[in-house]
RNA sequence: GCCCCGAUAGUGUAGCGGCCUAUCAUACGAGCCUGUCGAGCUCGUGACACGGGUCCAAAUCCCGUUCGGGGCGCCA
């Protein structure tokens, strides 16, 4: 007895016999015979049971909406069915059955709050579409995966518990760790940094990133998907560029597999030739100043200024040239203009999707520019021990995962591309 | 952390001082009908977040609490 997924119906013969496994989605009884709309992670197909031909008819007939069975069948294409086919039931099974009434609307053509689908998430991915971002998401990171196996990088995973609050900038979680405080982790960064000097050369790693901060947006996460790479002997351009490609390989492959869905999701997405549009911050200021716009040369751009920005260029562009005091220590000073970094952001639109950089790789240079931000050089010795043996000069970025699915498929909502998002007030499920 | 907004059956909503023993849809239950396919029809089940207050009268107004949503800040 081997399975048949429902997309695979289509390919049978008139007649065949197939077993398919899958929830039961819609019961529609009629006096002499009764329908069943069968769903797998793969479509829905009409069963349709007779009496006559199945044993047990009134207990299958009568069981409730996302009750699992098995279904042995003919398959039928001269039926009458409006998808053209059907399966003739010869055999059905209850795998289990399922409560009712369901706690959300799924197949009700009720949109259910958030919040609601969220608390019955198991629930909630069995509906198509929030099924479908996942399978794209997974799509998505295959390809860039593809591209840097392709490129001679180096999978990775570097711990996710750590001894100290290091970096300054974003708050860490406190974790007991049996006798001590440690911390989760923000960013494989300094890690990733420490894999340059051990000759590794070029490597990336995809991993939860965790961040406890008090932020309360459709943007932002306390627990998300960060790809990272850190490549030795090269400048910002070089990852600039390995960045833009990946991207680009991580769409070629979301396109071949899932092309006709995501163009229906969002028209407006393609893939971008390259390079990417590269603007400097500095340029991003004046920008904003003839559409009289203030904004002071070492502040964070505004979501209302990214937004005045993201006009200038749909699609994905590089912000780059960020001045040292928005950036974190580790971010090398531009030689000829000291006060900007070689550093950048990928933009997509108004949405900021990375940051990556050259990085400092002299330790002298690093100590000075930690206590330049206010930090203490003695709690990052582990981290500047790997500096003092010969570090070449390096570069690296992160993306987010999430707001590149997010942004892919144009979501209101980092939520709805995380599983189980965690956020400011949500730990469970 | 600040600001704004919200909470009505399982789900999603209408109502915003008396016409509310609260609308509609869907779900659930009973039945009728039909190769159905967003099935149709009839009947039924089921709710005003919590605590206080104002008022002759509160789902409706006020205060507090809890929970939630959004924006900003913060954020490699």
């Amino acid at each position: 007895m081997q399975r048949t997924y429902i997309s695979g119906i289509s390919e049978r013969k008139d007649g065949d016999e197939v077993t398919l496994f899958g929830w039961v989605q819609e019961i529609r009884k009629l006096k002499k015979l009764s329908f069943i709309v069968l769903r797998d992670h793969t479509g829905t197909v009409q069963i349709t049971i007779k009496p006559e031909n199945v044993s047990g008819y009134d207990q299958i007939t009568s069981v409730n909406r996302e009750s699992v069975v098995s279904v042995r069948g003919n398959v039928s294409f001269n039926s009458g069915a409006k998808a053209g086919v059907e399966i003739t039931a010869r055999d059905v099974k209850i795998l289990n059955t399922s409560e009712a009434p369901l706690p959300l609307a799924i197949f009700e053509g009720i949109q259910s709050d958030f919040e609601t689908r969220l608390n019955n998430r198991s629930l909630d991915l069995r509906e198509p579409f929030h099924n479908l971002i996942f399978r794209i998401e997974s799509s998505l990171l295959w390809g860039i995966r593809k591209y840097m196996h392709e490129h001679d990088f180096q999978e990775v995973h570097t711990p996710k518990i750590v001894a100290s609050a290091t970096e300054g900038g974003a708050n860490l979680f406190q974790v007991r760790y049996f006798e001590r405080e440690v911390f989760l982790n923000q960013s494989p960064q300094l890690y990733k940094e420490m894999l340059m000097a051990s000759g590794m050369d070029r490597v990336f790693e995809v991993g939860p990133a965790f961040r406890a901060e008090e932020h309360n947006t459709v943007r932002h996460l306390n627990e998300f998907t960060s790809i990272d790479i850190e490549m030795s002997f090269c400048d910002h351009n070089e990852v600039m560029k390995v960045l833009e490609e990946s991207v680009n390989s991580g769409l070629k492959e979301v396109f071949e597999r899932y092309g006709e869905e995501v163009r229906k999701i969002n028209p407006a997405l393609e893939i971008q030739k390259l390079p990417f549009p590269r603007v400097t911050y500095r340029e991003c200021i004046r920008l904003l100043s003839d559409e009289g716009v203030e904004a002071k040369f070492g502040d964070d751009f505004s979501p209302e200024q990214l937004r005045l920005i993201g006009r200038h260029f749909p699609g994905f562009y590089f912000i780059t040239e960020w001045p040292s005091e928005v950036r974190a220590f580790y971010t090398m000073p531009k030689p000829e203009d000291p006060e900007v970094t070689n550093s950048f952001d990928l933009q997509y639109g108004e949405r900021e999707l990375t940051s990556g950089a050259q990085r400092v790789h002299d330790p002298k240079m690093l100590e000075k520019r930690l206590v330049e931000k206010g930090l203490n050089p003695e709690d990052f010795n582990f981290h500047l021990n790997a500096f003092r043996y010969g570090m070449p000069p390096h570069a690296g970025w992160a993306i987010g995962l999430e707001r590149l699915t997010m942004i892919l498929l144009n979501l209101p909502n980092i939520r709805e591309v995380s599983l189980f998002p965690r956020d400011r007030t949500r730990v469970v499920p």
